[in-house]
DNA sequence: AAACCGTGGTA
DNA sequence: TTACCAAGGTT
């Protein structure tokens, strides 16, 4: 299984050599991505804001990042715009926080540095959503400025190169793993070499199955044992949850309710029932889906509520915002998260259902 | 430091 | 099927 090449070089005594390596590899090998037909800084930060913790291929897949730029082309149309359309067009990619984040960060550039977006590491750093590694980004793919950065990628291409075997999440690896990218950092060329390091990761130096063969870099790698690295803490235990949600539908309208909380605020879903309360409604489905470190039975119960109806309150776990959304004109403009979004759907197609209700009376 | 925040692919 | 986790940041 080690058919990995031993280490013959340091990187730390041969930056150039390891850098050329690698730029050598991108420039022949290296990927075509939207956003890396741009230097603008806000193409840029939306791009980054939406690969967080986001994969490559879902973002492409769903031309997020195409659609966003289509809608809102610059900074200052994105400030103007409303909290529905932002959300609306983040639908489905997750940490809606981050659709927030990037027009807060729109807005800051307008009212604190004249909508012009800012070059400085510090000033990019402050903006709403970006954080070390962000920022660092960036600087170098929009500015091309020598600003190291670190990602999973790349912290997980450094706990190989050095055989770092602490958790690297710990203070003292994040220190050295930083300390490390601005070790490697070449004074030019930043876009180019944290490109390369970051789809080096991405693309060879896996988590399951680094092709160590294939590595450009493999002379300057000091572990022996790659699948072991990155170490990392234990995750979070998974928490199994059940929720009952209610379907009521009424003259072509479906009741919803907000979210609540600051990170899920201005999206809508189904109301959801305490459980002594769900007890007796008919079921019209259920399912399963996962948020953060917790597992949930979704159970979607069906009522006869009319339109104008009031809810009985203790019917209801608590009282967000809630109200009759239109099939044919509202629901489609809202956002959902997609666990929602996928039930109501599947409850609507559904024309087979035993239930008491109607779906069009 | 640790908890929190989404989603879909993959083994 | 379940568990893990990916271009992280904020609180």
């Amino acid at each position: 299984m080690t058919e990995k090449p031993l280490q013959t070089r340091d990187p730390l005594e041969e930056t150039s050599a390891f850098q050329r390596a690698l730029i050598d590899w991108f420039e022949a090998d290296g990927r075509d991505y939207p956003w890396r037909r741009t230097t603008d800084p806000y193409a840029i930060l939306v791009s980054e804001l939406m690969l967080q913790q986001t994969r490559i291929e879902t973002v492409l897949e769903r031309r997020y990042f195409e659609r966003w730029l289509e809608r809102f082309p610059d900074i200052a149309t994105l400030a103007e715009a409303s909290e529905t359309e932002l959300l609306k067009q983040w639908e489905g990619l997750g940490y809606y926080n981050r659709a927030r984040n990037l027009q807060k960060a729109a807005r800051v550039v307008i009212d604190d540095h004249g909508g012009v977006f800012p070059d400085s590491l510090e000033k990019v750093h402050d903006l709403p959503g970006v954080g070390r590694y962000t920022a660092g980004a960036v600087l170098s793919f929009a500015y091309d400025r020598p600003a190291p950065l670190v990602d999973g990628n790349v912290a997980r291409v450094f706990s190989r190169l050095f055989d770092h075997r602490s958790a690297i999440e710990t203070t003292a690896s994040q220190k050295q793993l930083w300390a490390w990218a601005d070790d490697l950092l070449p004074e030019k060329g930043a876009r180019e070499y944290n490109s390369a390091l970051m789809e080096l990761g991405q693309r060879h130096c896996t988590r399951a199955a680094p092709d160590c063969l294939a590595c450009p870099v493999s002379a300057f790698c000091a572990t022996r044992d790659p699948e072991a690295l990155p170490r990392k803490k234990p995750p979070r235990e998974t928490v199994h949850v059940v929720e009952h949600a209610l379907f009521a539908i009424s003259g072509g309208r479906i009741l919803l309710e907000q979210e609540s909380g600051s990170r899920r605020r201005g999206l809508w879903r189904l109301p959801l029932l305490a459980e002594k309360n769900a007890v007796g409604l008919p079921v019209l489905l259920r399912t399963k889906y996962a948020i953060t470190h917790h597992r949930v039975d979704l159970i979607v119960h069906g009522a006869t509520i009319q339109e104008g109806q009031v809810v009985e309150p203790t019917l209801l776990n608590d009282h967000p915002p809630r109200k009759w959304v239109d099939l044919e004109s509202e629901y489609p403009e809202i956002a959902m998260p997609s666990p929602f979004r996928k039930a109501v759907d599947q409850v609507i197609e559904n024309e087979n259902n035993q239930i008491d209700f109607k779906l069009r009376p």
